[in-house]
DNA sequence: TTGAAAGCGCTAACAG
DNA sequence: CTGTTAGCGCTTTCAA
C-alpha cells in the first residue's frame, strides 16, 4: 500500500488537488460538504502530508538544530530535554549534535544543519571556539541562531544565560554567612567566560566582606574532573591548613574535594565547608551531600527554544531580528557540605 | 543575497541544470572542462543543494529518529552520543525524542517521526508499553525500526541488546567468588523485561553454586531511585543481619544502599559487598566506589545506528529486511564495594 | 465554490 | 557529452 498523496485523494473523490489541499487546511472558501468528504477519506486512508514536499513548497522544515559541547553531561542533558519538549509544543522536531568541545566539529555541524534547511539553530559554544566567522556565516544565510550558556558577546543574536558572576558571588557570600573566613576557590581553565565570571564573583564577595584576596587560595584545574578535585584538595590543606571553606567552580571537582577530605578525616562542613556549582545529580550522592548553585538547565532549554521560535517568526515576517538577552535566575541549594545559616 | 540554486548556476554558465547537477555529482559523462567550471562557480557562490528538494526527489531525508524513554540519564545519554556520532559518519542527522516513559508519548513521537519522513527510527520502549500496534504501523508505512535495550520480542525488527540474564548471573557469581554466601537482590518493577532477566540471572547463579534461593532476600523497588536503595538497605539488615552481599539491579539503588550502610557503620565490602548494574558515572563518586556491571551505552548506540543504516539500505534495495539481533557484551568493573577475587 | 497551472529545487530517463 | 522533459507532493494565485 503506497502512501496516499493529495493527488490520489483528488482522483478518488473526482476533484482537484487544490480543493483537497484547501479542505485539509480548513480554508473558508470550501463547501462544507466537500470538506467533509475530503476529511473523511483522508482519515480513512490515514493520509499524511509529505513533510518534504511541504517543506520545499513553504521553504521551512519545522526542524531546528541543537548543538551542545557535550552530551553525556547532567546540565546539557537537561538543556536538551527542555528544548525538545518545548519544541514539540510548537510542532518542531530537534536535531541534536555534539561538538564534543571541538571547534572544527562545531563548524561542521553548523554547516550541516544549515544545509539541512533547519529553521533555526540553538548553540552552546565549545571551549575551543575563539572566532565566530562560522556563526555569522550561518546567520547571513538567513538561519536564526540563539546561543545559550556558553555564548559570545561578539555575536548579535538572542541569548539565554545565567549570571555566573552573581551566582558565584552568592555562593561565596553563603560560605561567609555560615562562618567561613578563609575560602579557597578552585577555578577552571582560563578560557571559558563562565570560569572567569565565577572567579570574579568569588573575588567580589570577598571584597564586599572585607576579606583580603589571597591569590594562593586560588587553584586552577588542569581538567574538569573528579580526580582534579581529589588532587587539589590535598594541596589546599598542605598550603593552608587553616582553610575553612572551598568554593569549586563545578560539582564534579567539588565531589573530588569531598572525597579526599573524607579520606583525610577532615570534618565537612564543620572544619571545612564545600560549595559546588551546577547542582548536578551527583550532589545528592556524595558523602556528605554537596551544597551547590542550581543551574537551571531545563528552564534554559525551554527559554532558548522559545526565543528561537520567536526569532524564526519575526525573521520571516519582518526580515530581521531584534536580539533579546534572557537571564535565567540561579539559586543556592544548601545540603550537608556547608553549615546552616544561623538565623539571627 | 538569495541562495544559489542549480538553475542559477546553470543560467550563469549558460548550460542546463541537468549538466550542472551531473557535474556536481561527479557523473562520468561530463566534460572535464565543463565540470571544472561548474565546480568552481559552485564553490565561489558557496552553493549548497537544497536538502528538502533533494529529499523530495529522492524520497529520503537523510535523517533518522531516536526515541529514548529518558534523556537525563547516564545510559541513554551515552546511547544518544553513540548514535549521533555514528550517524554523522554516514551523512545522517538525528532527531532525538523523549518518551519520558509514557506510552502515549511514544505513540505520538513514532508518528511524528514517520510524518517527518525520517529514513528510519531507533527506539527503546517505555516501561509502560505493553502493546505494539503503533510500532507495526510505522514499519508497515515502510519506515525501518531498530530497537535497543528495552525491546519487544513481538516485533520483527533488528535489535541491539545486552544479555541481562548473563550479566546478572556474572555479577552474582562474582559476589560468590569473593566469598559472599548470603546475597540479597534488589529488583525493579515487575514490568520491564530487563528487571526480570536480571532477577533470573541472580537465581541461576545461586542455583549453580548450590545456594538455596530465599525469596525473603529479594526486595522490590517501588521506584527507581536513590531513596529506595537507602530505604531498602535498612530493611535488609533488619530482616537478615547476616547478609554479606547485595546485588542491586541498578547503580542508583546500589548507591542508596551504600549510603545507608555507611551511615549504619556497616563495613563495605568486608561485612557486606555491594554490586550495582549499569556502571554509571556515579559509581566513581560513591564512598566506597561501586562495583558494577558495565552496560555499554555508547557501543549500543553505535551498533544500533549501524544496524538501522544497513536495514535502510537493504529495504530500499530489496524491498524487505532480514532482522538481525546484535548482542553487545557486558563486563564487571570491580571497585571498592566488593572484595578482591582471591587468585587461587 | 472549484480547478488549472505554475513552481519550490532537484534528479534521471532519454533523446540528441 | 549535453539538454529536454517530466515529475517528486504540495501550496497558492488567478481565472472560471
Amino acid at each position: 500500500m503506497p502512501k496516499p498523496t493529495l493527488k490520489k485523494l483528488a482522483k478518488i473523490l473526482g476533484i482537484s488537488t487544490a480543493t483537497v489541499s484547501k479542505a485539509l487546511k480548513n480554508y473558508p472558501d470550501i463547501n462544507e460538504h466537500t470538506k467533509k468528504r475530503v476529511l473523511e477519506l483522508a482519515a480513512s486512508l490515514n493520509y499524511q502530508p509529505n513533510a518534504l514536499a511541504q517543506g520545499l513548497r513553504n521553504m521551512e522544515s519545522k526542524i531546528v538544530g541543537l548543538i551542545v559541547p557535550e552530551i553525556v553531561h547532567d546540565f546539557f542533558s537537561n538543556i536538551i530535554d527542555g528544548v525538545i519538549r518545548t519544541a514539540e509544543k510548537s510542532g518542531y522536531l530537534v536535531i541534536v549534535l555534539n561538538s564534543n568541545e571541538s571547534f572544527e566539529q562545531e563548524m561542521i555541524h553548523l554547516k550541516q544543519l544549515a544545509d539541512k534547511n533547519v529553521d533555526g539553530i540553538l548553540l552552546s559554544l565549545s571551549d575551543k571556539t575563539t572566532q565566530h566567522k562560522h556563526i555569522k556565516q550561518v546567520i547571513d544565510r538567513g538561519v536564526p541562531i540563539v546561543m545559550f550558556d556558553k555564548i559570545s558577546k561578539l555575536i548579535k543574536s538572542s541569548k539565554v544565560i545565567i549570571d555566573d558572576q552573581k551566582a558565584a558571588f552568592n555562593a561565596t557570600q553563603y560560605l561567609i554567612d555560615t562562618g567561613c573566613k578563609k575560602i579557597a576557590h578552585i577555578r577552571g581553565d582560563l578560557k571559558p567566560q563562565t570560569t572567569i565570571d565565577r572567579f570574579i564573583g568569588y573575588k567580589r564577595a570577598l571584597s564586599k566582606n572585607n576579606i583580603p584576596f589571597d591569590n594562593t587560595l586560588v587553584y586552577r584545574c588542569k581538567s574538569l574532573s573528579f580526580g582534579e578535585g581529589y588532587r587539589i584538595a590535598k594541596k589546599i590543606l598542605k598550603d593552608h591548613n587553616d582553610v575553612d571553606g572551598v568554593f569549586a567552580f563545578t560539582d564534579l571537582v567539588a565531589a573530588g574535594v569531598l572525597k579526599r577530605f573524607t579520606e583525610l578525616n577532615i570534618q565537612v562542613p564543620n572544619q571545612v565547608s564545600v560549595m559546588g556549582f551546577s547542582d548536578w545529580f551527583l550532589t545528592k550522592i556524595t558523602t556528605p551531600t554537596l551544597s551547590s548553585v542550581h543551574q537551571p538547565g531545563f528552564e534554559m532549554g525551554v527559554k532558548a527554544f522559545e526565543a528561537l521560535n520567536r526569532d524564526i517568526v519575526i525573521l520571516k515576517k519582518e526580515g530581521k531580528i531584534t536580539p533579546e538577552i534572557i537571564e535565567v535566575p540561579t539559586y543556592i541549594v544548601p545540603r550537608k557540605s556547608t553549615r546552616k545559616i544561623s538565623n539571627s
